[in-house]
DNA sequence: TTATGCCAACATGCATGCAAGTTGGCATAC
DNA sequence: GTATGCCAACTTGCATGCATGTTGGCATAA
């Protein structure tokens, strides 16, 4: 998903279309396998083995690590295979400040547009927490936590930024495991949904400073909530 | 430089030292060149031209380049060999807004500590600041660069997020060309000192919100110095 | 029982061969 | 002179072989 285009560049130039190689398969397939946790974190594996799953040779699989390690999902212990990546407390306290900084810029980037960008910003935001409101009161835990999802998508996407998007994508493949386990775990669904209302407030007062620290509020109370949880879990890593 | 260690990871587990491999070498090598501009923008090389270069095989310059791909320097296009990645005045205004986000957050994580940190941290940035202050009275523009680049590492190292130090060392690579270039034009290098002055002084005092702001001031004022500068020398790009 | 050391199995690093896609230029037709 | 089409040269994608580093277990000795 979105990850067939090369890493830099404002658009603009014409896109070249990549026909689909095996290294692109072999990426693609490991990530989900990784994401949805068919390779546990810790799990040692092997190029050789990984390839012969695939029906490939090692040398797309080798490719395709190389790009999962430049994203932080595996390790590559030098001929001692790889290393799905565990995900300890610590990471999580980064991956949130790097959430904070990218979300909370987009803000307010968004909140500074003129008057008709900001309001199909908010339209669009506000559906998605609409969507989330709904799915609330249905008890719809997945749903939920996929209209949360395209809210902070969204939220940054719209800033349009290509660098912004690439890195919030980075993070949140990396942190997706913590977000899955977390979403059965939360009480505070409420109040993420008038959260997000006053993040779209600000938006749509063009008020910059305010969108930023409507965005930090947001995202460092999940944050807050979120560790002793995971503490209480009992998880050193995951 | 520092891009010998694996990607993710809160560092605390024991470093496993990586031998030095051919990718590395290449890796590194081919960043340089890139950097220093022995390879210009849009230059379109082989990678088995590079390989017979830097005396060894396509397998590792092929790994290399997916890294270097990766991080945004180049972009390889499939069967068409590899092509320098230029930068465009779009591609800069998306890097000051990532250096925006991730620098805002690291001074508001380092006014946020308690007495002793906050003092040691402004300490090494006034260290850096005065030799700014030095090189500009003596006229010497390579040293206020660099004094100034290592003011705005240490401001982010100092924050102590891995991944927030590593996304502003690939932006960092990537507008390297642009900041060299850039130098020698600057007028407004003792508005800058003052401007480190200002960030120093919020984080000393412990203010997170206003060493955000100050930080964001000192960088916008830079980038909308630096983009009028680029269009009327009629760079595309660079 | 415990410690030591050797070795076979195994993992990747790297080189190289072959297959397939792309390009630029030359020959040809008009 | 201009347009068309074909082909040779070139480039990467991928498979595979060999070299080398790592490991875990078994045999051996204390």
């Amino acid at each position: 998903m979105a990850r067939t285009r090369a890493a830099g560049h404002a658009a603009k130039d014409q896109d070249i279309e990549k026909s689909p190689s095996l290294v692109d398969g072999a990426y693609a397939a490991l990530k989900q396998a990784i994401l949805d946790s068919s390779f546990a974190p810790g799990y040692h594996a092997s190029e050789q083995e990984i390839a012969l799953r695939l029906g490939m040779s090692r040398t797309p699989v080798h490719e395709a690590v190389i790009r999962l390690q430049e994203d932080g999902l595996v390790r590559v212990l030098s001929r001692r295979g790889v290393l799905i990546c565990a995900l300890a407390p610590d990471d999580v306290r980064e991956i949130y400040d790097v959430i904070v900084a990218i979300e909370g810029r987009a803000a307010e980037l968004l909140a500074d547009q003129p008057d008709a960008g900001r309001e199909a910003v908010a339209a669009a935001l506000a559906a998605e927490t609409e969507a989330m409101s709904q799915a609330w009161r249905r008890g719809d835990l997945p749903a939920w936590g996929l209209a949360d999802a395209r809210f902070h998508k969204a939220l940054v996407e719209r800033a349009g930024n290509g660098r912004m998007t690439r890195i919030i994508q980075t993070i949140n493949d990396q942190s997706h495991r913590a977000r899955m386990l977390t979403l059965k775990l939360r009480r505070e669904l409420e109040a993420s949904v008038e959260e997000h209302r006053a993040i779209i407030a600000a938006i749509l007062e063009g008020d910059p400073a305010k969108a930023l620290a409507r965005v930090h509020d947001h995202r460092l109370r999940a944050r807050d909530e979120l560790l002793p949880l995971l503490d209480s879990f009992g998880l050193k890593h995951l």
